[in-house]
DNA sequence: CGACGTGTTGATCTCTCTCAATTAGAGTGG
DNA sequence: CCACTCTAATTGAGAGAGATCAACACGTCG
């Protein structure tokens, strides 16, 4: 299996990234260590790991957690293709969250000064490692106003339409034929700061209500609309990401 | 009333900045538009307003937060002297989120296009920008795994801690003398999503047992360590933990 | 074939919310 | 100086969303 070069990188060929220059594209090479997969529920990073490195997911789904001593767990973000992973580990030296598999995954390590040599080679690749950093927050930010202030029908309408459309801009159709959803009921839970059981009750409902449908591992959203306005979630487009790869 | 060139920056005085080179001081300097002036209780960023610009604050307190559209207000974080402002929204051209102050405040505001001149022109600021903004992510993680997982009494103890120690950072005798609390309950409750009235049982409940005093705006630690241990939060590195089951 | 993971559903239980009312400043105006 | 108003903190009581407990169904797999 040999090991794609970041100028023919698959993701550059999504419509929802951004071109980069191909000096661009060469500082990301130097700066590859490797390929990784692993399969689905692995850890790729464990909490409070002090030697990780930087990632970028290249196929498959990922997700970051948190967990308190008694074991009780925070789901804090999905990754999906594209998604870069450990600029918070970089900064302390030690993993404040873990980060988990959800499907069979590929990745691309970086060195671990690449961070720095990003920067310091291209400021524009460096700008770019800031937006998504940035983006990343912001995606925090909307799961912490679903957990702190939605109850669990809005918390499940916002988490099912976010993903979908993350999901959707991934693929040819955007979405039509529905899109992989590769996560358990529990955890659906875990990010959402809910009960296995009132998950599970919770999700019925909105199925039973014509919402959306789960089946075989797919999303499938036949009333987007409703979903939007029971999650009191409004516009589309998300923003045009640059790959960092 | 005279505005202060940042190369004597009374931020740049206290043990928890890092140090500058002069180069990168007239960078930051160059950028700087002008000072800022509000009242406790302004609004510094409203939700929506596509206009921001790049903020950086130097003295007082002001939040984050996003509301919903029937009303229910969700603070996302805490900004404190020193605190960047204004990353996420830079990025899209909306503004993501709000920003108020707590307390009378003073803000350097900066050019709309410093956040790609600073990486430009210094790739050691560009990287303290992502670093910057990296951690304020991972705050907002510690937030959601809070308000995820945690119960009220739980959620209370961390926010305590965390503000405690974030505040003591920045005087001289490290929080001996207390640290400025200029939150109401309602913050309180916005933040970490309770109820006022629940937040305020829990607080009392807290102040009871004796782990903590809070009193004409200021917050007393008695028992950090109870109170640490009630939130299962560890020392000052980040947690020991073990590995996912 | 039994063990296990995941989804499903019913029956309680409880933590937290909502509603209501009171107290204590701080500020305002007559 | 005293009503009047507002905001913030406080406390009690009842209600409810969601948690916990318990079973069962179904498919996969060693």
């Amino acid at each position: 299996m040999t090991e794609v070069r970041c100028s023919r990188c698959p993701l550059r060929q999504s419509p929802s990234f951004l071109e980069n220059t191909a000096e661009d594209i060469d500082v990301v090479q130097s700066l590859k260590e490797r390929e990784l997969r692993l399969r689905a529920g692995e850890m790729l990073i464990f909490e409070g790991q002090t030697d990780a490195r930087l990632f970028t997911l290249r196929q498959g789904w990922a997700f970051r957690f948190k967990t308190l001593s008694d074991g009780r767990r925070q789901i804090l973000g999905f990754l999906l293709p594209g998604d870069f992973i450990g600029v918070q580990q970089k900064m302390a030296d030690m993993a404040a969250h873990g980060v988990a598999t959800l499907t069979d995954a590929l990745f691309c390590v970086f060195r671990r000064d690449s961070l720095w040599e990003l920067h310091r080679r291209s400021p524009r690749l460096g700008f770019d490692v800031t937006w998504l950093t940035a983006h990343e927050e912001s995606m925090v930010d909307d799961t912490l106003l679903s957990v702190g202030r939605r109850n669990a029908e809005e918390r499940i309408a916002a988490l099912l339409i976010v993903l979908f459309k993350r999901a959707a801009a991934l693929q040819e159709d955007g979405g039509a034929s529905g899109v992989p959803f590769p996560l358990t009921q529990q955890h659906v839970a875990d990010s959402l700061g809910l009960s296995l059981v009132h998950t599970n009750k919770t999700l019925r409902k909105l199925e039973l209500l014509g919402l959306h449908h789960i089946d075989e591992g797919r999303l499938h959203m036949h009333n987007g609309k409703a979903l939007a306005r029971l999650a009191d979630l409004f516009g589309d487009g998300l923003p045009p990401r640059r790959p960092l790869v």
